[in-house]
DNA sequence: TAAAAATGATCTTCTGTAGAGCAAATTAGG
DNA sequence: CCTAATTTGCTCTACAGAAGATCATTTTTA
């Protein structure tokens, strides 16, 4: 599975979704998504102003996991 | 932007686009875009099963380069 | 040289993001 | 406290693009 890191980097920032939504002229609605990782499927311009405007890397973003659970 | 590397990694390994949809079960036509660097959004079950099949993390294929051209 | 496989392109279907709006919850002032 | 403003979660519609299939062309291989 792809685990999006965007809560713990908000967190680690103390910044708001409607900040970034704000900011990064990302629809709201797909910032909660990510937030609460039921993003199921993403534009990669999103992906790409994220990186931006947080200064991170793809990687930093989103990780893959191997699943244990499920598949 | 977001640059995509699948084609520098298929090349590396000698796979073909054919190779990763029949053992990954990844639609054909998306691959096809990936690798032609024309896809512009994309499930992120697609990124995990590529990551699981290539043994390889989200950064190394998806990777954020700052653009100078545009925007 | 012929058969098989791979690729590029196109079309339809269907899923999910974009965008907007609304109500509840949280925060900031007075 | 009480109220206004901001933030957040949820829902709905519209549109964009991936999924899936098909076909023609190109490449591979036997």
């Amino acid at each position: 599975m792809i685990k999006c890191h965007l809560s713990r980097v908000l967190g680690e920032r103390k910044l708001k979704i409607s900040d970034v939504a704000r900011d990064t002229g990302i629809n709201r609605g797909t910032l909660t998504r990510m937030y609460h990782e039921t993003l199921v499927r993403i534009d990669l311009e999103t992906i790409s102003r994220l990186c931006e405007y947080l200064s991170i890397s793809v990687g930093e973003l989103l990780e893959y996991q191997k699943s244990e659970n499920n598949l």
